[in-house]
DNA sequence: ATAACCCCTGGAGTATAGTCCATCCTATCC
DNA sequence: GGATAGGATGGACTATACTCCAGGGGTTAT
């Protein structure tokens, strides 16, 4: 199929679909290009994308992405070593998770503590005699 | 003070300090140089770096903690106002969180399924037969 | 006198994930 | 024959927050 469709089928911007093609996250198999020039995409470069999109949405970098497709080209992606990848995900998620609350307490308190004249982020500004 | 101290007593590298000049997030209120033409930072620009390294705990982007001084330039930054902003960007972080813990969940069921032959990654790259 | 150490400027490069633009080609419709 | 609607390429630009480098100073110690 052509850019445009795999764009419709994917969701992906050509732009997108293109920039991935660059950095090789997503691949031409033959780059025979049919009689006017154009690139054929094939179902497996569509099922490629969707699997991208999934991989977004567990919050994974593209070049987390592309490594794990390669993991899993070389067929080195056992079911062990799967959990303990997704497993470290995880915890760098929640790695993050804690410094957004750590984030959201600290705020939380400017907001909760009773002032009277006094400006509330002085605690932000408390330097600047806010 | 020299640019080597003021970096020593804010944390901040030489480099950092010279970017944020050149952004316009501190400035050397009169650019008198010495008698070696180089740059006399005052105690107001070590607090107001002070401050930022603050913002940047709370989680403020740059962009912001320079629109927040501006405010608090312009006298506009008063309490109803400060409570406001700070709320806002609490619920900015909340979002942040849910969408973190939407991705930990649904990475957590991959690891929790009873995979036998399964490969745990499955719901990622379920279109590539893995 | 030469090294070591501090300062200056301007500009390029890093990572992430695209987006946009100019310029070109080809096909089809009216 | 010109408009419209696809397609291609290469390169520039966006945001965020720096970091590094080249090339030019001056000061201080041995």
């Amino acid at each position: 199929m052509l850019i445009g469709e795999l764009s419709k089928k994917s969701g992906f911007s050509r732009d997108t679909i293109r920039f991935y093609e660059k950095i090789g996250l997503i691949k031409l198999e033959d780059d025979l290009r049919d009689r006017y020039q154009f690139k054929d995409y094939s179902e497996g470069v569509l099922k490629r994308l969707q699997a991208i999109r999934k991989m977004k949405e567990y919050g994974f970098t593209l070049q987390e992405t592309q490594g794990l497709f390669l993991l899993f080209e070389e067929g080195i992606l056992d079911p062990v070593r799967g959990i303990r990848y997704v497993e470290r995900k995880i915890r760098r998620i929640e790695q993050q998770i804690n410094e957004l609350n750590s984030m959201k307490e600290k705020l939380q308190e400017i907001v909760d503590r009773p002032s009277g004249e006094v400006c509330p982020i002085d605690e932000v500004l408390h330097a600047m005699n806010c």
